[in-house]
DNA sequence: TTGTAAGCGTTATCAT
DNA sequence: ATGATAACGCTTACAA
């Protein structure tokens, strides 16, 4: 096993002070054009690099993004790492992910353990449990330490940071217009409590889409589950007495997993889609894509979200310190992708 | 901004030196009653945390795990690194995750990246690209380093390293022989290139299965395709014709998404499943528990292979360097998930 | 019981 | 042109 190079075994090998083996490698003029290129030679061949932790230390700067997020398993999550990814390579960082399970105290012990010096700044999506505990210490903690907070798709109030969201309320007004449009006229949406903000934004557009059109909304129609992450048994039943008992002609779901779930009762029901009945569901994830039939979706671009998160955070990073501190919302367009779900419209 | 405490401020506030904050903080019998619960006191009060970076570098230990998989867009990475993150948490290591994008560069850069100093260890699932161009410098130059490095489901042969598989062959074989028990006797297959080690082990599980019921295989319904990881066009094109062009009674997939699609051409052609042709895939994930029918699929258990490859990791890193280098690799069993998509056995 | 100093790997400042 | 030194934040012999 060898021994990670380090300035000081290259120094000691050459015969050379430890600062001259660094200023040379940095390019510096101080040092000859002689002993620069043997010392940089003798670096290559051996493959020397710097050790990170030391850079870090020295310069009080990791170079690196704390990602905090609550479940990786959603497709969306997925494509928005993508999107941090990309920006964050595009600028030299790093990205570390760590993963909340929704987790109120995992979210706080994520955050304290990268705070300690691992990252410059955070990237996250609040889980569930901290929405409903309203304790959001962890977060006023790091941004009084001078790290800048992102926060994207499920965001609190009154933190003083940025934010990224997708235009959640337009999004479902689309899916819900487009049924409307197609001729459905019983539409029910199935979504979260209104403490969850993307519920609660969604099932707006979800009224707002039919205020437009002068129809009224029966609340009968309107089915909130607590979880929206998973679908356990309780969910299950829910959504079936719900099927079952309304007449639908259309439905709007906040997520694949209900859709593909409503699906499939209203298929056992007797009753097809999008012939009796239309659905249209909030994210474009792999389920909706491949069901069959396929179902029309609210896609979220994913992507561009963590992109801009991404940038947003980094130029806070860069910035001279000193500037005025200001906080903007950022919000990232939603499309709908027409799917076998629904009826075509006659353009 | 309040900045963050440090030992040195804690001791300047304190009248004391730094090293009896140190020692106090640390429960050194060596500081006084009374300074030592003051000092913790004061730091209670103002949450101090040691800096994790200046750690590292004292320690020359980082206590995180590097994991490097190909995609976590599959429900099946999710699964493993939840076991990894919950064997690390038990254990006290942190994870950092990062993504190859099955890209060879972006493998090699990941892994040069963590290894300057960022990690004790890596796991990884190794990246296609880098199987094809079977150029492994990045592994053998870390593990040279004396950084233990576990592989796991896609691993690859010579190097130094521990391994965690699933058993691949004998997965496959599980769900060929249910289906075969099951009365079909046309059994196709859609798989990787041989190079991709999974592929080449679930063919191996497929023809075994034939060969103990004496059945012979046709090689006709064997279908390699390259892209293992998504499904596009010319993927979805070979296996529409691959399903067309052989009367099968049934088919086993190395993943879901093959299963998926071939369940949609074989809708299409009117046939119906189970009763015209069972289904079985590789991959317990979302799609094949929602479709409709529901899939009947080898479970790799993940999160148990998470916190194996975890385990072994951690193990190799607290052990003291002299003992004897061994490499083993261990197998994580499968289990078949009955579904809808096969027959029930008359048992 | 407390403090001093060296060291982890870097870089930057200031000698020589 | 090269080298010594201090510093980043922490731990730990070793002195006092």
């Amino acid at each position: 096993m060898k021994r990670k190079l380090t300035l000081k075994s290259i120094a000691k090998e050459m015969d050379v002070s430890i600062s001259t083996v660094s200023k040379a490698l940095r390019d510096s003029p101080e040092i000859s054009e002689e002993t620069r290129e043997k010392i940089k030679a003798y670096a290559k061949l051996y493959n020397y690099k710097p050790n990170n932790i030391a850079l870090s230390l020295k310069n009080r700067k990791t170079n690196t993004i704390g990602v905090i997020i609550p479940q990786i398993v959603h497709h969306f999550f997925t494509t928005v790492i993508r999107g941090i990814e990309a920006e964050a390579r595009e600028n030299n960082y790093n990205v570390i992910i760590c993963l909340s399970n929704n987790d109120f105290d995992k979210e706080v012990l994520n955050m304290e353990l990268l705070a300690n010096g691992s990252t410059d700044g955070f990237i996250l999506s609040v889980s569930k449990e901290t929405m409903q505990k309203e304790d959001y210490h962890h977060l006023n903690e790091v941004i009084e330490q001078g790290m800048p907070v992102v926060m994207f798709d499920r965001v609190v109030e009154g933190i003083p940071c940025d934010r990224v969201l997708i235009n959640d309320t337009q999004g479902a007004k689309k899916g819900v217009t487009h049924m409307i449009r197609s001729g459905c006229r019983k539409i029910g949406i199935i979504t979260s409590e209104d403490y969850v903000s993307v519920g609660r934004l969604r099932t707006e557009g979800y009224l707002d889409a039919h205020d437009d059109f002068g129809i009224e909304v029966d609340e009968n129609r309107i089915l909130k589950l607590d979880n929206i992450d998973d679908l356990d048994e309780s969910a299950k039943k829910r959504i079936k007495t719900f099927i079952e008992n309304n007449d639908l002609d259309g439905l709007f779901t906040v997520n694949e997993l209900f859709a593909v779930y409503a699906a499939r009762v209203i298929a056992k029901a007797g009753k097809t889609v999008p012939d009796d009945i239309s659905i249209v569901c909030f994210t474009d994830g792999e389920l909706s894509e491949h069901m069959m039939p396929s179902i029309t979706a609210v896609s979220q671009h994913g992507e561009e979200m963590g992109r801009k998160a991404a940038s947003i955070l980094i130029n806070k990073l860069e910035r001279p310190e000193d500037e005025t501190e200001e906080y903007g919302t950022s919000y990232i367009e939603t499309s709908l992708i027409e799917r076998e779900s629904t009826r075509k419209l006659n353009r």
